[in-house]
RNA sequence: GGGCUCGUAGCUCAGUUGGAUAGAGUGUCGGACUUCGAAUCCGAAUGCCGGGGGUUCGAAUCCCUCCGAGCCCA
């Protein structure tokens, strides 16, 4: 159920076949192999290996591009070849492969994604907000980026263990504790403690600052501030307590992790996010000990200048990367330790294939240390970055300490009630009257497919900045686009089914129109696959974009119902063959659909 | 100072890993609802792909260099 990647393979293998017969020992060449024709007039398919191998082969391109056009031509799928400029092979495919590969997809309940894991495990870490903070608008693209790639992982045949790793540990605890003891508002904490927290945290900064401190933002080293206020004194003293598991301490720890997850809950709930075990950095505490003690005693780590550090040193004796601190002169863990425990917990709990770790890419320096360390320690997994741009406000970089950011669930109230608007409008205009439950339910799904899809259909690594208007936009390239083609599909089968119209098939008879959009709906496989190989969401996104723009084109001026039985057939089947190839799309980027909008 | 990422239409971004004449959305201007839902469709205009050099049949894509932006490491 792999039609075009199952027919590119075979073509592929015909003209590999074609160059050994006529021109020998190809093997340590590139195979050509087809691919989606750049232009319409050039086909669907092209082959333009012919230009690169001409020059092993020593053969004019346009004679090597006669080999694989012969070679590829007689195959059932081809109606017609060409032998284009300096050496393109272009391929049409006949209308009856077409049509019968659609017919036989229009069948497949699950439109050829796995049933079962069949290609190893992956873990995936995403989201990983920090305690004691609200989530904003930054934590939106780990989070969906992530929840996207597990599905889509899963749906390739993958098994995958998803996993946040909490931001649960680290020097921002001794401030909150003090904070918490000194300033506490208990009516602002019962009625939103992280919020509270955030408050608490922002005034430990303030009055920090205010003693002559020069506090950084958070998550680690106090130890290069250059002066140590006597507020800061106590925080990394209550600190230490913390961490030799005094109780007090540990409790109101506890606390700030309870009161975190409920309302990180409350958000994951309502994005459709959900994961299998959520291992904060806490997790870990136990293991780093051994973890350092390992690489001491395979010689990864020396001591240097009190501290123990990696360096990563090339044959010649020149650094390969700036050397990585796991533990601090003070006796500190550093978080790359945390992080090597983690990959060497996971590799001994799960023994995946592939570790993916969804963050931003400021970290990317830290991620190739520690990948390399874990590495040398045994962990063979592909561990790799899925690292993404940082998202800035119009008026500067998102800051938590300054209180200077926009609350997750204040984007996510906007976009539905903006949605909302917007759907109540048309219910008027179009009078479709839908109550008022409909309309709220309408607001959910397209509110958080606009926000979800404005992420997802972007594949930047460098920064975004945020503004209201363009992250919950509902026209054009956007989520509410292809959930507006699915919700007119269904009102169409809605109609053929009052009408008792029940023949769906088999697809024939294309107009150029269908033919266009029965080949998009081809590839969709293919479309997963590319995202399941390169963890690029947006492949997928502009995929079904495509896919429900060659609808929309197709609708404007293709009767279904009305037309005579055959063709209705034909154009019922293929219509609910897309409606169901956009629903699978989305809900693998984890964006649901409407019935009615 | 060293390193990473990135400069594509007024704006937001794609560009299938080196392929043919540069692609969408948005915005602007025109057209299409007595016909399955106009949150839509059709058409028009818009580019020194940051500048320069190189590699080759062929460069937005690879290499060098300068300019500019963001971010890491001391």
């Amino acid at each position: 159920m792999r039609p075009m990647q199952e027919l590119i393979e075979k073509l592929s293998a015909l003209a590999q076949k074609a160059l050994q017969d006529r021109f020998g020992a190809v093997d340590n060449l590139p195979t050509p192999r087809p691919g989606a024709a750049t232009r319409p007039e050039f086909g669907d398919l092209q082959i333009s290996s012919a230009m690169q191998l001409a020059k092993a082969l020593k053969k004019p391109p346009r004679e090597i591009a006669q080999v694989l056009m012969e070679a590829v031509a007689g195959h059932a799928a081809i109606a017609k070849s060409e032998l284009a400029g300096p050496g393109f092979v272009n391929l049409w495919l006949s209308d009856k492969w077409l049509t019968a590969h659609a017919t036989a997809a229009a069948a497949s309940p699950r439109l050829g994604l796995s049933e079962k894991p069949t290609r190893g495990r992956v873990v995936i870490d995403y989201s990983s907000p920090n305690v004691a903070k609200p989530m904003h608008i930054a934590h939106i693209r780990s989070t969906i980026i992530g929840e996207s790639l597990k599905r889509i992982l899963r749906a390739v045949g993958y098994e995958v263990i998803a996993d946040n790793h909490l931001g649960d540990w680290g020097t921002q605890f001794g401030k909150l504790i003090v904070a918490y003891r000194r300033w506490l508002d208990a009516d602002a904490f019962a009625q939103n403690p992280v919020e509270e927290l955030l408050r608490l945290y922002i005034k430990f900064q303030e009055e920090e600052k205010r003693q002559g401190g020069a506090a950084k933002e958070d998550d680690g080293d106090d130890a290069d501030t250059e002066k140590v206020t006597p507020l800061l004194a106590e925080a990394r003293a209550e600190l230490v307590k913390l961490q030799q598991g005094d109780r007090e301490n540990h409790a109101l720890w506890q606390k700030f992790i309870d009161v975190s997850m409920t309302e990180f809950n409350r958000v994951y709930k309502r994005l459709g996010v959900s994961f299998d075990v959520i291992h904060g950095e806490s997790f870990y505490n136990d293991r780093l000990a051994s973890t350092i003690d390992k690489m001491v005693s395979q010689k990864i780590a020396e001591e240097s200048r009190g501290a123990l550090v990696v360096f990563f040193r090339k044959p010649d004796g020149t650094d390969e990367m700036p050397p990585a601190i796991v533990r601090k002169a003070d006796g500190a863990f550093n978080y790359a330790t945390t992080d090597v425990a983690g990959a060497l917990y996971r590799s001994e709990t799960w023994n995946p294939a592939r570790i993916l770790i969804v963050v931003d890419e400021r970290q990317q320096l830290h991620f190739k240390q520690f990948f390399t360390i874990a590495q040398k320690l045994g962990v063979t997994a592909s561990q790799e970055h899925i690292a993404f741009g940082l998202m800035r406000l119009p008026e500067g970089t998102i800051s938590t300490r300054e209180g200077k950011l926009i609350g997750l669930e204040a984007l996510l109230d906007e976009s539905e009630r903006r949605a909302y608007e917007v759907a109540k409008a048309h219910s008027v205009e179009n009078e479709t009257n839908l109550d008022e439950a409909s309309l709220r339910e309408i607001a959910r799904v397209v509110g958080m497919g606009a926000v979800k899809y404005n992420d997802l259909s972007k594949d930047r690594t460098s920064a975004v900045t945020f503004t209201w208007d363009k992250a919950l936009s509902l026209t054009g390239n956007t989520a509410p686009y292809l959930q507006y083609a699915y919700a007119r599909i269904q009102s169409i089968l809605r109609k053929a089914d009052a009408e008792g119209v029940k023949e769906h098939g088999p697809i024939a008879e294309l107009t150029p129109v269908e033919r266009a959009l029965v080949t998009k709906l081809l590839w969709f496989r293919s479309a997963v696959e590319s995202v399941a190989e390169t963890s690029r969401p947006h492949l997928l996104a502009e995929y079904l974009f495509e896919l429900a723009g060659a609808f929309s084109t197709f609708y404007a001026d293709h009767p279904v119902l009305k037309a005579e039985a055959a063709v209705r057939a034909s154009r019922l089947a293929i219509t609910d063959l897309v409606a169901r190839t956009l629903k699978v799309g989305l809900d693998l980027l984890g964006i649901e659909v409407l019935e009615k909008m």
